[in-house]
RNA sequence: GCCCAGGUGCCAGAGUGGUCUAAUGGGACGGAUUGCAAAUCCGUUAUUCGUCGGUUCGAAUCCGACCCUGGGCUCCA
């Protein structure tokens, strides 16, 4: 059965038929580097990465257009834009509280530097909104490799597949430009002091993806509309694609004068631009023509939906397409549900914000991490817990313990391969993930001596997961000792677990006990290893 | 108020009309092992699927109403 995939434009599950299933266009919103990625953000990123692998995966199977199965070879383009225009914060009341976004991250920058957070190796200056881009870009990025995010590590020898919005000014007022001369947007204000909008009521298919009506998008519902905006713009509805401000942090010169792009107009000139063939950026956009769609997916998170994927698709559509309609941009939308933390919404004030750094910093380890963010089906709320982090920790570990059990060659047994074809039929439904998993681990447990080809008929499923490639940290060792990531040796700890062993020898096991108990005062755990040496690791 | 996605056992999370007294992982409990732990192995652990009503020979699964959670209604993955 090929894959089938939830479609928010369609509001169901449909086969998901690229326009050439040998090569997929995938666009995914990446992040603002206004700071650091959390988990959340990851969490989103990663289900794209698996829906991209599970694409590429020769267990694959896909429909064509005309109805008939394709198996591959396949390869998916994959871009994700990086926001570096430095949005506002804010403009709920009015506006007067709005900040640029990049302006807040430089005044947290300035004073972390003051109070010597910031690491030693940091020189960055905080007034300069392309080095705080740059900074948290960079970061994210590591991040993004550490977790085994295919695109960021493609990006590295290829980096247009991570399009900065910064990079793309240019391109963003040809597209304005061309929307306002079909009719599409309108520009307000004094000559170069000029705001230019989107006309939402020129493109009727408006509110198709996220099934909202112009009447039921009550303006400033969710009481975010500034106002004074409201009353220049010819519909409620219309959304910013320019505007003139030239106290702004980061500003460009324009048509309409000295401003920034609107928050929406970056992916639409990003995703053409990184993915249609070369040349057909400008080519479309001087005459657009007929073709049914422009790229295969554009994936986000949930909260994407509306606005912002609204827009996109109105302003791409309009830009690119003789016949602007809701189905001209992408062919197939795909949306994550939230990451919510020990059952409740993540947020600073309640201090279950995470960020995968400050989780690596405790000794987790990413194939754990990557696993706890896309176990969970992606249109379900996934509940990140420490008590579930631990389980995937515990399932990576027996995976490799099973892999690392296979030393005899031989064939791929029947029940390998059964237990294969029940990974992939679940993958191929709506990436079943927790069912594909079920089915890796009955994989494990229903061969208890694995050949060389039953675990290479593992692998074969898992690299859709990409969690056992990922690098494992090393455990620093002494001659006594095996430290865990994110415990750090002293001579404190060393001169205890010598004191230990020595009890030990002496079968003094009151002792030992006791030394043990002053560890676990200090939030370490030990416990005895193969070698004679102890594993120290952090008291979970 | 409107639009979307959900609500399953101690936890996470599959299952969308009979094979479900509910997969899988974790937890807990018991056993083996260990000086004791840890790890590992073996076994046990829910007549129950948000609530109420309905359809059906049969419902976690379909229908209706209601309750709750998350997202959106122009900052957000």
């Amino acid at each position: 059965m090929p894959l089938s995939l939830y479609n928010t434009l369609t509001r169901s599950l449909q086969p998901f038929t690229p326009a050439d299933p040998a090569h997929i266009t995938f666009y995914s919103c990446g992040p603002t580097v206004y700071d650091d990625a959390h988990i959340g953000n990851f969490r989103s990123f990663l289900i794209a990465d698996l829906l991209r692998r599970f694409l590429e995966s020769p267990l694959c199977t896909l429909t064509t257009s005309s109805g008939a199965p394709h198996t591959g070879p396949r390869t998916v383009t994959h871009v994700m834009n990086i926001t570096d225009v430095g949005h506002m914060t804010d403009d709920a009341e009015g506006g007067e509280n709005g900040q640029d976004r990049m302006a807040v991250a430089g005044q947290r920058l300035a004073e972390a530097k003051k109070s010597g957070k910031l690491p030693a190796d940091v020189s960055i200056d905080p007034r300069d909104p392309y080095a705080i881009a740059a900074y948290y870009a960079s970061r994210f990025q590591g991040d993004a490799r550490t977790l085994g995010l295919k695109l960021a590590l493609e990006a590295q020898s290829k980096p247009t597949l991570m399009p900065r919005a910064t990079q793309h000014i240019d391109g963003m007022i040809a597209v304005i430009a061309a929307l306002i001369s079909r009719g599409h947007a309108y520009a307000v204000g004094p000559a170069g002091q000029q705001t230019v909008y989107f006309h939402v009521p020129s493109f009727a298919p408006y509110g198709a993806l996220s099934n909202n009506t112009l009447d039921g998008l009550r303006a400033g519902e969710g009481g975010r509309v500034n106002a004074a905006n409201q009353s220049e713009k010819k519909h409620p509805a219309d959304f910013l694609l320019w505007k003139s401000d030239p106290s702004h942090i980061m500003k460009w010169p324009s048509p309409w004068g000295e401003g920034y792009p609107g928050w929406h107009i970056e992916c639409t000139v990003m995703s053409a631009a990184s993915l249609l063939a070369p040349g057909e950026f400008a080519r479309r956009l001087a005459s657009p023509d007929t073709s049914p769609a422009l790229i295969d997916l554009h994936s986000g998170g949930e909260d994407n939906i509306f606005p912002h994927h609204e827009c996109e698709i109105a302003q791409s559509a309009c830009a690119f397409c003789t016949t602007p309609s809701h189905n001209t941009f992408a062919r197939h939308w795909f949306h994550g549900r939230h990451l919510m933390v020990e059952g409740q919404k993540m947020a600073k004030s309640k201090g279950n914000f995470f960020t995968a750094r400050d989780l690596f910093a405790k000794g987790i380890e990413p194939a754990a991490l990557r696993l706890e963010l896309i176990r969970t089906h992606y249109r379900s709320n996934a509940n990140f817990t420490m008590q579930g982090l631990a389980d995937c920790q515990r399932m990576v570990d027996r995976w490799r313990r099973w892999l690392d059990s296979a030393t005899t060659s031989g064939p791929a047994s029947p029940a390998a391969l059964e237990s294969q074809a029940r990974f992939a039929a679940a993958m191929h439904d709506d990436l079943n993930i927790a069912l594909a998993l079920a089915e890796l681990n009955g994989f494990t447990s229903s061969i208890s001596n694995p050949t060389t080809g039953d675990a290479e008929t593992f692998r074969g499923c898992e690299s859709t997961l990409a969690i056992l490639s990922l690098p494992r940290p090393a455990a620093q060792t002494t001659s006594i000792a095996a430290y865990a990531p994110g415990v750090t040796p002293s001579d404190e700890i060393e001169s205890l677990l010598a004191q230990r062993r020595d009890a030990r020898a002496a079968k003094d096991f009151k002792k030992s006990d006791e030394i043990r108990d002053a560890l676990a005062a200090r939030g370490l755990a030990i416990k005895d290893i193969a070698g004679g040496k102890v594993e120290v690791s952090r008291k979970s």
